[in-house]
DNA sequence: AAAAAACTGTGATACAAATCACAGACAGGG
DNA sequence: CCCTGTCTGTGATTTGTATCACAGTTTTTT
């Protein structure tokens, strides 16, 4: 799913489209199933946690809430997606908090059976690796352009970010966000006010950048939109 | 080092501390010395890298320049911290800036020799998995407090940030920053303008969470700048 | 030791973005 | 289906930070 929008922003980590086939059945078949309801918690920042989830369908978002109760979203996931696999790897708490945005499906792997299956196939170390390096990679540049570049710039860049999560590429070239998210959801990936990111939101819709497509969003022009999200 | 703090702060990564002995014997032998003087620059962002290093004295620092010209560093290391890992995992190019702040000490690993390492050792796979998860926790904090902290906060943060990769724990709890930082870089990392980093940090002294030793920064009561650096 | 350069402190001003305040549009539960 | 709650757009106002300006200090260079 959009190769150039990947390598632009540093995605956060499609697992399934990555992943070498061998390992990709061992994963299925030494994880568990397990179904989300909309709005449900996967699991809440804070929490301890064994093991990881593969996202096989639906939408989640993982979210940090600040002391002074601002919701600060750090990714809008869509399937194909890795979920939780930090605690998994270093034993701390959740860092952030996972809930659907509508109902999903998902694998559970345990810490266990994913240790096991890495030694048996080296391959997944260096897998698990790559995927944190790109991680973060998009978490350094993130940082970089929360302090470099205005509202409008952040806000497309959540764009960007929505793209690589949730978007599917049509045949025009143009992309389609696969789900209804709200202004206030964008503005907590932007870490921007609702009002603002509104306001920016309308000046990407009437520059022509950004269409709506019945309630999807749809990115007219992707190479446009990365580039005012450049850093 | 600072055991506390690290927690606290996510650190970026000091191998030397973490790493297993026999890991730690071979990484050295399969390393080859390296020397850099004050400024000099080991490699900018975007150049394509092959291998890492290891910084066994001096200090370093990690910058990448926006679009607008201005500097935002993502760390300042000293001695025992690992550098361009991320290159050597995924292939992309430099993601920053590494440049000495002194004259320094390195130890160069290449891509090669460190899979070989690797794939011989598993062990070493998965402190690599573990460095990388905890840098990402770091960043991931960094975004969220970016955004919903103010300039005092951040400021406060930096310094438990370069505690963590300068700082020297007294026996009575204090800890000394081993390099004369300069309020740039300080302003750098913290995200904001140099004279509102100055302003913030003279409150800081003015509180007494912070003193002056000589010309380097002695942190007099970490808890609270902890606490002050909270998100 | 003198000169040049870099660093620091602090006021005054300008500005981008947050906040406040609504009214209208749109869902989704009862 | 209506009604309640959430979502959206847009103006007016406030506020935190950046920017400007500059003098004093410290460090580096020659």
């Amino acid at each position: 799913m959009l190769r150039n929008f990947k390598t632009a922003t540093h995605n956060t980590g499609n697992l399934a489209k990555d992943m070498p086939w061998g390992a990709r059945r061992a994963f299925l078949s030494a994880s568990r199933p397990l179904e989300l309801g909309s709005r449900e918690v996967l699991f809440h920042a804070g929490d301890s946690g064994d093991g990881c989830y593969l996202l096989r369908s639906g939408v989640v978002k993982a979210a940090v809430i600040a002391r002074d109760g601002q919701e600060r979203l750090l990714a809008v996931l869509g399937p194909g997606a890795l979920i939780g696999e930090l605690s998994l790897i270093d034993d701390e708490p959740r860092s952030a908090t996972i809930s659907a945005l509508k109902p999903c499906e998902l694998m559970h792997l345990t810490k266990a059976a994913f240790f096991r299956l890495a030694d048996a196939n080296p391959q997944v170390y260096r897998q698990a690796l790559k995927l944190l390096a790109q991680r973060l990679r998009g978490a350094n540049d993130t940082v970089v352009a929360q302090g470099t570049i205005s509202v409008s710039g952040r806000v497309a860049r959540t764009f960007a970010s929505l793209a690589d999560g949730l978007g599917d590429e049509q045949p025009d070239g143009r992309i389609l966000l696969t789900y209804k998210i709200t202004q206030n959801d964008i503005a907590g990936m932007a870490g921007v006010a609702r009002e603002n990111a509104s306001r920016a939101i309308n000046d990407l819709l009437r520059e022509g950048v950004l269409s709506r497509a019945g309630s999807f969003y749809l990115i007219e022009r992707p190479t446009e939109l990365l580039d005012m999200a450049e850093i």
